[in-house]
DNA sequence: GCAGTATACTTGTCTGACGATTTTGCCTTT
DNA sequence: AAAGGCAAAATCGTCAGACAAGTATACTGC
C-alpha cells in the first residue's frame, strides 16, 4: 500500500551493516582521534573484502567522520578549535532555521518531546552512577544519544528532505566531538535538558524570535563547554 | 613551499575525472531527467570496470544529483513543485547565513563581482546570438556556470568549510534544474545580474538586513522562474 | 480475454588479484 | 655525525569474474 516502510528495522545490506558499526565505533569513542584506518584493518577486522571496507570510509570521509587524501591512510580527525567554531557556525545556520519554521508554524514535534523524557531518565541514570565508571559511561552515551536525537527531531518535524540531510552530516560531527571529550565530562546534564525545554516553549509560544536566541544560547554553551575541555587537554598534555 | 596548490588543473584520478565527466552531463542536460543510468552503461562508454562505475554512480547519489533505491536503476530525477520549493528553503537558509556574514564584515568577496563581470558577457551572448540555437546554447551554458560561480563565490569567501561543503551539494541540484529548463528559457539575464548588484551592494555597505530581503527576492524571483516553466511544461504535455 | 505463475534477463553485490604510488627505514657520502 | 639519496615494504586505486536478488515478460490455466 504504502510506498516505503516507514521503519525500516535493520541493515539489510552487509556494507550498509558495515558503515553503521564503523560509525558508531568511531563516534563513541571507540576509535581514538588521530588512530589509523587502514582498509585491510576493516577488512580484517569484520573478514569482508577489502572493496567492502572502501566504500565504507569513502562513505565516512564523505561525512566528515574521516580526513584522507589520495594514497594515504585515513585517519579520524582531531577538531581544533577553529573547525569546533565552524562546526558550531553551520550547525546554528541550519537549526536556527529549523526552530523559526516551526515557531512560525506554532507546531512542537512530538518527537522532540519524547527525546526530552530520554534525555531526562538519562541524567538521572548519569547523577546516579556517578562512582561507577562503566555505568558511568554507558548512561552518559545513552544521553548524548537522547541530546542527538532531540536536535535531529527538531530538524526533521520541518518535513525538508534536503534541510535534514545537511544536518545529518552536521550532527555526525557533533556527535563525533562529544564522544571524543566523553571521559572528562563534568557537565550537568539538566541544564542542558532546561535549554532544551526553553527551546521548545518558545516553539509552542510561535515566537521565532525567542526560539531563535533560546537555540543560540544553547548552541553557545554547548560550543563553551567542548572549547573549555579542549584548552584543558591541551594544558595536560603541555604538563607531561 | 605551499602546502596545497590553489589550482589543481585536472583530475588526476581515474575515478575523479569519470565523475567529473558524468556530472557535467547531467547538470548540463545532455541526459534527460528519468533516464536510466546503469553501471554497465557507464562502464562501457567510458571502458572502465564496473566498480569504478559504481562508485561514480554512488558518490553521484549522495549529491543528490541521481536517485536510486536498493536494486533497482539509478535515474536522473525530475524535481516536482515541492521538492524545487524545498530545494530553495535549504537554498536561502544557507545563503542567506553567507551574506549575513559578509554584510557584518563588510567586505565584498572579489571572485563574486569577477563572476558578475563573467556573467555580463555572458548575458550579452545571449541577447546577440538569440536566432542562432546552438551559439544560444552555448551562451547559456556559460551564463548559468557565471551565475552558479557568483553564488559559490558568496559562500565560499565565508570561510566556512562546512557551509561550503553543505552550499555545494544544494548548488549542484540547482544547476540540475537550471540545465534541464534550458531549451525553454526565456528570462532576461540583467534582470539576474541587477539582483546580484543589489546584494554585493548590501553587503559593501555593511547592511545585512538589506543584504538578506536583496538575497530573498533574488532567489523568490529564481523560484518563481522555475516554476512558472515548470507549469507551462506541465501543461504542454496535458495538450499532447 | 484476463489473471496468476514461472522463467529468463537484467541489475546489484561480493570476492580475489595486479599495478602504481607513497612512505619509511637504511645506507652512503660529505 | 648529520643530511640526502636509494631501496623495500605497505597501502591505495583499478580491473576481472562469479553469485544472488529483483524485475519484466511470456506462457498457461481459468
Amino acid at each position: 500500500m504504502d510506498g516505503k516502510p516507514s521503519f525500516p528495522l535493520g541493515p539489510s545490506s552487509l556494507t550498509e551493516a558495515l558503515y553503521e558499526s564503523v560509525r558508531k565505533r568511531i563516534v563513541n569513542g571507540d576509535i581514538a582521534p588521530g588512530e589509523k584506518l587502514t582498509e585491510i584493518r576493516i577488512a580484517n577486522e569484520y573478514s569482508v573484502a577489502r572493496p567492502t571496507a572502501k566504500a565504507c570510509l569513502e562513505r565516512l570521509t564523505a561525512l566528515g567522520l574521516l580526513r584522507r587524501t589520495t594514497h594515504k591512510t585515513a585517519v579520524v580527525p582531531k577538531l581544533d578549535e577553529a573547525e569546533i567554531r565552524d562546526l558550531y557556525f553551520s550547525r546554528e545556520t541550519v537549526e536556527r532555521a529549523a526552530v523559526v519554521a516551526l515557531a512560525r508554524a506554532g507546531k512542537v514535534p512530538p518527537e522532540a518531546v519524547r527525546a526530552q523524557a530520554a534525555m531526562r531518565v538519562a541524567a538521572g541514570e548519569t547523577a546516579q552512577h556517578g562512582s561507577d565508571q562503566s555505568s558511568h559511561a554507558g548512561a552518559f552515551a545513552t544521553q548524548v544519544e537522547a541530546d542527538i536525537a532531540f536536535h535531529s527531531a527538531l530538524v526533521a518535524a520541518v518535513g525538508s528532505r534536503r534541510l535534514a540531510r545537511m544536518h545529518e552530516v552536521i550532527l555526525g560531527e557533533v556527535h563525533l566531538t562529544m564522544g571524543q571529550f566523553q571521559a572528562h565530562r563534568t557537565t550537568d546534564p539538566m541544564n542542558v535538558a532546561h535549554e532544551h525545554d526553553d527551546i521548545l516553549k518558545a516553539i509552542g509560544d510561535g515566537d521565532p524570535e525567542r526560539a531563535q536566541q533560546c537555540l543560540a544560547h544553547h548552541l553557545d554553551q554547548a560550543q563553551g563547554r567542548l572549547l573549555g575541555q579542549l584548552r584543558r587537554e591541551r594544558s595536560e598534555e603541555a604538563h607531561a
